[in-house]
DNA sequence: TTTGACATGTAACCCGTTACATGATTTT
DNA sequence: AAAATCATGTAACGGGTTACATGTCAAA
């Protein structure tokens, strides 16, 4: 469960509305890891409680925008979350689930769904690699940025990797 | 939600009790699809009551090894489900917020999580090699057992990924 | 002044997790 | 007969998703 200390760096990053938030979300920091724009205006009201952030505007201004920022205490939190050991989950895919159901109940339809899946990773693909160019290649790098590169790079490989994998399933279900 | 369906393929190929299903995702099929033994148990009944398996054994008998099978309905529903599209789910990873987050507040204690999860991704992919040497090398392959090995093909070169991320990031951080 | 975009929320549901409880069977 | 193991559950909780509701502001 990282959703919290994901909104804290972000806020530290740059303090922001929940709007904001949820835009940034859908990008970069999304990533590797998503969120609702519904599950962070949950998550910030008990950041708050907490006393991790503080947020102006007024209480039950609804509609109206709110800024939240990182208070010292939830920066600490940050810091002790950070060097926690985390945790390695195996990866989740239901088309391995389907193609192992197409061994048993025979592969019709099985295909359509390899296309889509497949223009899907290759258009995720195309947009890591364009954020590659525009924000890293041929700039000198700083300390952090070579870990980001990294981060993005990991997202790339996967792509890739998924990419030969469809390909190579329609292939051998002889509908490419 | 693909775990009835998961349930489904794997009572097709071998009807089996709610521990037998355990354990069997704790391994092949539960590399890409996990699922403790309680939602196993509570998955079951519910594919019960929509008529799609049946268990042997009488009503109320806790303790006792209950066996299921597959009934025809309930392959025409995998057979359906399997022809659906799959979405696209982008990765989710912990490890990347926390490096994220390490660039705001500082690398301190981050690199002793990072070994872990070398350690941990390096275990996973000696495991995967030994299931690719034993199940697959040096045999002649039938049809589905292409989709299998491909299927274990993509968690190896995942788990191999990640394992040079880990070097790399611990690299950087001055700590290998 | 109405429309559309921006912004914040509420409520319900389901899956996955954790902790615990209980019955049956085999082994010592 | 006690202990260990196999096997099936129950209950509570929390995060993620979906659908919907409400308020503000700027532009047409």
């Amino acid at each position: 469960m990282s959703l919290p200390h994901a909104l804290l760096t972000s806020l530290l990053e740059k303090p922001s509305s929940g709007l904001e938030l949820a835009h940034r979300f859908s990008k970069s920091i999304g990533y590797f890891w998503q969120a609702s724009h519904q599950q962070i205006y949950r998550e910030l009201v008990r950041l708050e409680e907490a006393g991790w952030v503080q947020s102006s505007a007024d209480e039950g201004a609804r509609g109206r925008k709110r800024t939240y920022e990182v208070l010292p205490a939830g920066k600490a939190e940050l810091k002790r979350w950070m060097a926690l050991p985390s945790e390695h989950k195996n990866l989740r895919d239901e088309m391995m689930v389907r193609i192992r159901a197409a061994a048993v109940v025979g592969p019709d339809g099985l295909a359509d769904g390899l296309k889509q899946r497949l223009a899907s990773h290759r258009e995720q693909l195309a947009l890591y690699r364009a954020i590659h160019k525009k924000d890293f290649e041929g700039k000198k790098e700083t300390r952090a940025m070579v870990l980001q590169r990294r981060i993005l790079e990991v997202g790339i490989e996967y792509e890739r990797q998924y990419v030969a994998f469809c390909e190579d399933v329609l292939k051998e279900l002889g509908e490419a």
